[in-house]
DNA sequence: GGAGAAAAGTGGGTAAAAGTGGATTTTTAT
DNA sequence: ATAAAAATCCACTTTTACCCACTTTTCTCC
């Protein structure tokens, strides 16, 4: 279960340091094999421990074909998805379309979120964030699930 | 079970002493273990212990991922969770992006709220609780089970 | 009520770990 | 075979976490 905001520098080669505080959990839950695609959504890259992203890609690829949206799904989830090793050094080299898609330079943020992590341009996560906190009224389409929940 | 409420001073590093009246209890139910994150409709912190957070972080996770409400509190609440022990001295070291979230510099209030604690800065509690106690009309909207609640 | 002792609060220094950049070796493609 | 690109390794710098010492407050006992 990741968590947590982390302030990231990316090197000039465009790689990347995972936080110490994650690399034990994942040298032992997937040898450091990870995965790493774009969210559909927004402008940030998901980075996923092997297992788990493969189990998604085997949901993913049981949609319905002749569906646009599933169509659209596979091919931009799976068709940017990219094995990429942690180096001896704890670092993951991203390649240029995932830098490229995500608008990263040299400072970035990494959001802990679950199984997941995601990746921001610090400029684009700043924008995004106030945005969200500023939208108090989004409470209005919360999911059943949401509002009966107790914090 | 925690309540009242206790005037904190963060040091220079941004460290927070939790009051001895709940450092025994902390110990012996989370192993001073924590988690920090913020409040989505107002600029304080929420203090869990570690496994009181993980039931919550499991609930917020199981939401659909393509609800718009739904990502919005995932990426709020899970993505700036931060882990946080308390160390010898029975501090906490607050990370700066959740320092910045709430506004904290020396000065700050630190509330016990039955299995969480809010962290606010001392002015914007103050300004705060006043509003809250002016806005009595705001008793228009209780939900049912408090209308009928003897205290 | 005052003195002393003990506990809690506060601040800072240091050793160890993590971050960062570069150099060297290996691989691949032409 | 050679050159370019990529991966790996290594060394230096910076940061962080941990520990210790000093100050202040609180409680107890006289």
């Amino acid at each position: 279960m990741f968590r947590g905001v982390n302030n990231i520098n990316l090197d000039a080669k465009g790689r990347m340091a995972m936080p110490t505080r994650y690399r034990e959990c994942l040298a032992e839950h997937c040898g450091g094999q990870m995965v790493v695609t774009i969210d559909t959504e927004e402008h940030c890259l998901l980075i996923y421990p092997l297992q788990e992203w493969e189990e998604i890609q085997q949901k993913i690829e049981s949609l319905p074909s002749f569906n646009p949206a599933a169509r659209r799904i596979q091919r931009l989830l799976i068709g940017h998805a990219t094995d990429i090793e942690i180096d001896g050094s704890g670092r993951l080299l991203l390649t240029q379309p995932l830098r490229d898609y995500a608008q990263l330079d040299k400072k970035a943020v990494l959001l802990g979120q679950g199984k997941k992590f995601e990746l921001w341009s610090e400029d684009l996560w700043m924008q995004r964030r106030d945005a969200y906190i500023e939208d108090t009224g989004a409470t209005e389409a919360l999911p059943d699930e949401l509002l009966s929940m107790s914090l």
